[in-house]
DNA sequence: AGCAGAGTTAATGCATGCAATATAGCGAAA
DNA sequence: TTTCGCTATATTGCATGCATTAACTCTGCT
């Protein structure tokens, strides 16, 4: 995302951070140390400096007054303020690509993407992984139709948390919605997108959309009553849920 | 923005370069290099280094596939790009505003702001940095109601771009309009916009906000054909206007 | 004359040492 | 007992030296 194979140490240290963020390994609200971190992750402190810098701009630590930084912590409110406002960026994506879509070969890569969905559906056992694939394949086709670069930046930072990636619930789904209806749902509106698309119906297009980022939603609630749902959504163990979503907890 | 008092070459770094960028001193898709950077900003190489992930994070530099910086160029599209796109995400803000507002003083400043951008009118001389002023508060407080910190950040991002914030275009108006018939669609704006939110008109107040960011855009378009007027928009010498015909806007 | 390869140069990426500062802990005084 | 201040420690921020690598050039060969 930052640089590719230049920087080894870079790389290295900002995946494996991000993953031991996204496992829990530090509980939110506690403070990383470089001289801690540099021996775990097998980096030198400069490397790791610039890793911290990609993560706070990711989302997922915060810089600290003093310096330094913290895990960052995530309430209840702020995943539906980061579904929600997936769901605008990807409906103006969608009202983007119905206005301006020109090229045809763009175009079929929509087309391509709910065919091989449809496809999996039609399969006896389902793939989630392939589903997983296609459904990013779609969202990358739509992005890619709207020809706004802008609006791609935006869009590559809002689903920069992990919770907030179009597929982030969808192994959730398998947990709490074994006959897979949700998925079914969003499968319509991904055909529903396509035709609004094609017919050049942007504030459709833009609806359907943004309704679409809201089956996150209705997973996200499902999900909070399972926990081993819960538990399939990346980044989970940021979620603050232990003294209710809202605000001040008296820390005794 | 990104670290306060305790980084002091970090920071002196980043207001330098972005100085230095807007003010056109490096042609765009230059390569900047450290060792050339470091002695004319008078800071070291490291925080040199954390300074070019912060421009670029901005979105005024771009790496390098073989590692390094490059000055970044905006095209007419791009420009066109980010004034809507600060559009959408106001619009959303405005929408969040009038959904959720619960606290009365909050709302007041709002309020306040438009009351005083009210009374600029009334004064015989326009006072163009007061505008200014009063304009950024009316945006803050809309965005502060919105109490959506997820959209904070996006717009923040969005509005980092110098051609892309809310006042970008009013010191290219003082050239181009002499009478301030935009200023006065733009407070007349403001007021509606006020009135929805009160009034809890979603949908109203992000058509609203929507439109009134492309005010913006007409204020591009009027610039283009007056040079003093372009030259008075930040970041004016990032534009590439050249080669014209700005590429992928008009490639159909 | 053009292309390819090797050598050279210059720029980035990384590591470590040093200095400045915030924090925590302890003690003393009110 | 509480609060203020001092000290000690630990952590960040910065600078510079070194290694690696990419780009450029020059030369020799086809």
């Amino acid at each position: 995302m930052t640089d590719d194979a230049r920087s080894p140490q870079l790389l290295r240290a900002v995946m494996a951070l991000r993953a031991k963020l996204l496992a829990g390994e530090f509980p939110p609200g506690e403070r990383v140390a470089e001289l801690t971190l540099a021996p775990l992750l097998g980096v030198s402190r400069t490397p790791l400096r610039l890793a911290l810098g990609v993560l706070e701009h990711e989302g997922l630590l915060r810089t600290l007054p003093g310096g330094g930084f913290v895990v960052r912590d995530f309430t209840l409110a702020d995943l539906r303020d980061a579904i929600e406002l997936r769901g605008i960026l990807e409906g103006s994506a969608a009202r983007f690509a119905a206005e301006r879509w020109s090229n045809p070969r763009s175009f079929n890569r929509l087309v391509s993407a709910v065919a091989a969905m449809d496809a999996l559906y039609a399969a006896d056992s389902f793939d989630f992984a392939a589903y997983v694939t296609e459904n990013e394949r779609f969202h990358a086709a739509l992005l890619d139709l709207a020809q706004s670069p802008m609006l791609s930046r935006a869009l590559a930072q809002a689903t920069a948390l992990p919770f907030a990636s179009p597929s982030a619930f969808v192994w959730a789904q398998s947990e709490i919605d074994k006959r897979n209806h949700i998925l079914l749902i969003a499968q319509d509106q991904h055909r529903l997108i396509l035709e609004a698309v094609q017919n050049r119906e942007g504030t459709r297009a833009e609806a359907l959309a943004r309704e679409h980022a809201r089956l996150a939603l209705r997973n996200l609630e499902a999900a909070l009553k399972n926990r081993t749902a819960m538990d399939a959504v990346p980044g989970s163990a940021l979620i603050r849920t232990d003294s209710e979503d809202d605000d001040h907890a008296l820390r005794a």
